[in-house]
DNA sequence: AATGAATGAGGATTCATTCAT
DNA sequence: GATGAATGAATCCTCATTCAT
């Protein structure tokens, strides 16, 4: 891989949580990631177009954490629980660039390359309540697919409005996870 | 009266529809509002400040909605329908300011007034859920303030992915729509 | 005399004094005069058309000053100590508004003016000169038109490098008083 | 080379000269510098951060002139003489930027920067009126340091008040040169 | 005379992007 | 590929001044 495209990414992560997505400015970036300013531009195109490269590696970070958390052996609930526990200690983290992720970008340029990004993530939810839904583990109305896609957008809504919102409030993240879970559990009528 | 904040905030809304929010410029607001550039900063301090006054009048517009057409005679079902339909039409007007609001305003400026400003819409559901379970409709174990918080989030959240993502399908919004409603009935654990 | 005009110019000084020339606003101004912003404009047609008042209220307050403290019935060389006294006092209490006047205000506009203005103070000190030289105290090749504004000058300069340069030394003061009255007295031939 | 700094610096002087401090734009200076608006900005944090290079200029101008012009076989009354001359030739030139200087740059930001730059001009006046001193040529109780500061104070603040106030009398200036010199001759003790 | 909301021209400053080395 | 000085368009915001009340 290229070491230079990988620097500037993650520097840009970090700049974008320390400063915000609007107030970062290249040369920060550059600056973070110890190269010049003109060498940013041999690898993106504009300050925009290292959005997608970000969300890649977000999806990413959070496919390895969750397939190296869910344990196959588990029950389905307690799967689930982890992947709930996956995405709230990412969005902890990453809280700044999952709203601006979940924002859609507040650009339209890179839709289609969102979802192309987005796609595996959503594929192992597919999966992961498909074959639950083969199992009998969940109601037979279930549409993986969509579903996926609706679970997905569920956990990460409330992760996200816990760590911007709460102040400092150590169990509400608990107690978010716990309200998840159980309208989670019960929206794929789990018996 | 404060005439000329309501117009600047409706020009503002209107501008950031047209253009997105970091495209928009003072000067088209303020050209649309029919005001003097120095006028703008007679009520608003920067052109984020505006953000808040934003989100109440959305807030303000969603409740409205939800009451208009919410009516207390409807089954339990029919007025979460309605409540979902609310949104979803909203959300399709007022992509980008939805987006942005979402995203708890890429700023942490104004969190405390966000707060504030939600807290009506999250009233009402509370209530709207809590006479549900006192009527026996929904599971007991429901924590109407809690749920209220992730009911909303889960409509919205699904209803701004179906208009940013979906090429134009126009299905697409009513099989939204109505995973939506079955998820939550089941969540909710509607007997 | 009109109350309203009075007070702003002692706004404007304490204004001036407090934030610098370039850096004071109009608003800043009347807010301190306690008056409408409009209202600056009644008696003074610009914001750089009060400093020709101020300068008279300084001249002023330094002849009050000079004529307070100079005792006729002093040898010459103490009422001149005396006049080095005021003049640094002076100008350690209103070091902006001196370093501005002495600068001639930056803008041309007001040159007739400061004429008009400063010439009592120069006739003061004229005469002051004229007397010594007619009761022989001074070398008799003295000018005292032209060594008045010379002898002022001086004390002025040095009595404003003095507060602007020294680092809170105590001692400075001093010591430059008895410099520039021992230079004076030899500049003026005191026999 | 700072080849750039410099154009800066002197296309500065310039505007300042031919506008005035307060109406000179930024823009005007980088126009006359020939180069681009931001450039201005690599060298420079702001517009009046450029003052204490100019003040360096003016000194380094002056000491240049003073040290072409004054010659040591010279006896110290035509040495001073020149010095004068010096001074009143510049500050005809130079008005604006004169005041600006003298006046202390109307902000106290720079005064830090502003004794270091004006030292090596205190040095040499220091330097020759200790000569003096030493050959006996003026009286023993002058103090070089102290005397240094004040009568070049004394040169420039007649000086300059010559080419502001004087309305184009073309022998004001040797009136004032000629008042200068033989007070500054008493108040040093020529022999 | 007094008010103070409204004005809008005006200029400083920023920062993404380029390009000669 | 890498550099980083140079660019200059873009735009926010200020604040002296006006004028209807």
């Amino acid at each position: 891989m290229d070491n230079k495209k990988t620097k500037i990414i993650h520097a840009a992560i970090d700049v974008f949580c320390e400063q915000g997505i609007e107030k970062a400015k290249v040369s920060d970036i550059v600056k973070k990631a110890g190269i010049a300013q003109g060498t940013f531009y041999i690898y993106f195109s504009s300050k925009l177009s290292i959005m997608p490269s970000i969300a890649q590696v977000m999806v990413e970070k959070m496919l390895v954490e969750i397939k190296k958390n869910v344990k196959e052996t588990d029950s389905f609930v307690e799967q689930l629980r982890t992947v709930i526990d996956v995405v709230f200690t990412i969005a902890k983290d990453y809280r700044e660039i999952f709203a601006m992720i979940y924002a859609g970008l507040a650009s339209t340029e890179f839709l289609q390359e969102w979802e192309t990004i987005y796609s595996p993530y959503y594929s192992w939810m597919s999966k992961f309540l498909g074959d639950a839904k083969t199992a009998g583990i969940i109601r037979e109305t279930i549409d993986p697919d969509q579903t996926a896609v609706l679970l997905i957008g569920l956990i990460e809504t409330v992760a996200e409005q816990t760590f911007l919102y709460s102040h400092g409030d150590k169990n509400m993240a608990d107690i978010k996870k716990k309200e998840v879970l159980e309208f989670a559990m019960h929206g794929l009528g789990i018996k």
